[in-house]
DNA sequence: GGTGTATTTGTTTATTTAGCTAAATATGTA
DNA sequence: TACATATTTAGCTAAATAAACAAATACACC
């Protein structure tokens, strides 16, 4: 039950749904894409991701400077299927979704970047 | 979302996923029988059960002095297929079916004799 | 209406968790 | 090799949560 109840608990916190919300549309996603769209502070974003990685929810992969997540293959699909029936049609994440749309079409340095930049207090 | 964040929320405890998967198998379970199962004060199976009820996964009903519960009619389906598909075979839950083929060919009023004993230390 | 029983609701305490800043660990570039 | 960049880990604080006990409510039965 242990790996079950984990999974359960990576998925109740309203970031990590917001994240899991958009890798289900986004077949990637890097951690300072993620910190953009979420706005906290990359350590919290990349704990975040780990709790979900340790929950087999999703995995990562590098490339040059950056950390790519993605959903993980074996992500249950009763669940995926409740997510897409439920959570993804909600306000919050169309909010997201048009975030997003603007972000992936930023380059990666430019928005770590300004992510420095607001560490510094802008 | 927060209604969605809500039903997650209250899966992620394992007292709580072994009252649902108690339910998913039993169309109703009296208070009493769930404070057998789970071995917790009755106080802490109330809070659990007031918990699933206000995410609208369950229900609950009086007759004479107890108060049943049963799965809410809108349990998102998906996710009771994951449950099944997951949790439900897990050994925990198997030890709960045990427990609860005995709770259940109980009297109530045995029952809640018995966790009153318990409750001044035998 | 009073008594006893089952459940719920305060209240407190201990544990867990999300968030931050600062430091450490890769990773790429001069 | 040294420096800069992206992410992770460590350490801390504040908020959320699970658990227990005690008190209150809701419900029979007399």
């Amino acid at each position: 039950m242990r790996t079950y109840l984990e999974a359960l608990k990576a998925f109740a916190d309203g970031n990590r749904l917001r994240v899991v919300a958009a890798l289900l549309e986004h077949d990637e996603l890097c951690v300072c894409q993620l910190v953009e769209m979420l706005d906290v502070a990359t350590p919290t974003v990349s704990r975040h991701l780990s709790i979900l990685q340790k929950a087999r929810l999703v995995l990562s992969r590098k490339e040059e400077r950056w950390v790519y997540y993605r959903l993980d293959p074996s992500f249950p699909q009763p669940i995926r299927r409740w997510l897409e029936q439920t959570v993804m049609a909600t306000a919050e994440i169309a909010a997201d979704r048009q975030l997003l749309a603007d972000i992936v079409t930023c380059e990666r340095a430019e928005l770590c970047r300004k992510q420095k930049m607001r560490g510094t207090r802008q």
